[in-house]
DNA sequence: GTGGTTCATTGATTTGGCTCAATAGGTGCC
DNA sequence: GGCACCTATTGAGCCAAATCAATGAACCAC
């Protein structure tokens, strides 16, 4: 990509800021589009008609936002916390992508990442028990964060209805589960959206292996 | 792509037959070739170290296989029934993919699709229960089918425990629902591995509108 | 035909996680 | 402070699907 590109790049992208809890968009809804996250936490997920969610992932700062296979957004995105949003038309984007093979190659990748891990979301939802899915959960957020916290302390922006929707439980399994990690030693609670994990081994194991 | 990619393309494929039951590649297996599947239907699984095993898609005549992000296999795949694969080394296909547009556009709608059919796959695994799963299954094969078969008559080549393994759940629970669909009227079982969807539109209301 | 093998079905029982219900912490507002 | 609102935790009972176990059906080898 060179300056010229880059110029072309800046003239169709704008600007967008989205309240915790507002919709970015629906499942369905026609892709108009893409967006790169500034700052903030987005929740992905899909409905059923009689309201049951799953999120199917969770999107933080630099992620990209807005991917479709045809016209129409393959699920919905709300905003967890306040969000900015870098958003480009997608018909640009698309024109954009047509000529330049560096970007191409780019989406590629990340939707190749992207595959891998609905892949172990799958094995996950498919196949682990509540107590391991919820260690796999807080090693996978671990070890997205890891770059810029070097201890085993994480914070969780969502809440319990998020993660249990995340991982295909209820709240109160999340919650029970939670407390008797907790009681085992296993992880700590320092309030309800921070975990510390003091044996990482210990919690590599029971997780079946992540 | 025009007659000079084609030789290329010509020049670094070969051929390769598989038995039901064999294993194409293993998950975490160092990726030497990418496949297209000529014949056969194909299963993709991923397992944890106590056994338990996820299936996370299955494949057939035409489909592409081997996507991978890095440079290891994602999952591991096994021939259901005999296969034939078209083969091609990975260096060669990346050196090509650099080369050649289209052929780089096709991957990346390949792979979205892919991916808006694994997010389905988590909201079915996640949020509903044997029998919305098992009908979702159903009428997502027959729609794959419905090209070249106009009737609601559905081949399932795979196994009880296949069946089980995609779902999340087990040999036994497959076979009560499935026999209790029956019992309903709202499948018929010619056949063990043959059923037939007379209320179509019964079913997709009994799916969790698929 | 008989025994062995594999896969599917059916039955009996158990259980992990869900549902329903109550309680507890927080936070902000008046 | 006191109240309302919201989210999280905890408790009691229940149920869908798992587990354990037996039987049936199809296929092959001898």
């Amino acid at each position: 990509m060179d300056f010229k590109d880059i110029d072309r790049l800046a003239a169709i992208v704008s600007h967008r800021d989205i309240d915790p809890g507002q919709v970015i968009f629906e499942e369905g809804e026609t892709a108009e589009y893409a967006y790169n996250i500034s700052r903030g936490e987005v929740r992905l997920y899909k409905l059923l008609p009689d309201g049951r969610r799953q999120i199917t992932g969770f999107l933080g700062e630099g992620d990209f936002l807005g991917l479709v296979s045809d016209s129409t957004y393959a699920y919905g995105a709300e905003a967890m916390t306040p969000v900015e949003l870098c958003s480009m038309r997608l018909t640009n984007l698309e024109r954009l992508l047509a000529d330049i093979p560096p970007v191409r190659e780019k989406l590629l990748d990340m939707s190749r990442d992207e595959l891998a891990a609905a892949q172990e979301q799958m094995l996950l939802l498919g196949r682990k028990t509540a107590r391991e899915q919820l260690l796999s959960f807080l090693l996978h957020r671990l070890d997205q964060a890891e770059s810029d916290a070097p201890e085993s302390k994480l914070h969780l922006p969502m809440s319990r209805t998020d993660i249990a929707d995340y991982l295909g439980l209820t709240i109160e399994t999340v919650s029970r589960t939670f407390t008797a990690l907790r009681d085992e030693g296993l992880i700590e609670l320092p309030d309800t959206h921070t975990v510390v994990l003091p044996e990482l081994e210990a919690v590599r194991e029971a997780a079946g292996a992540f």
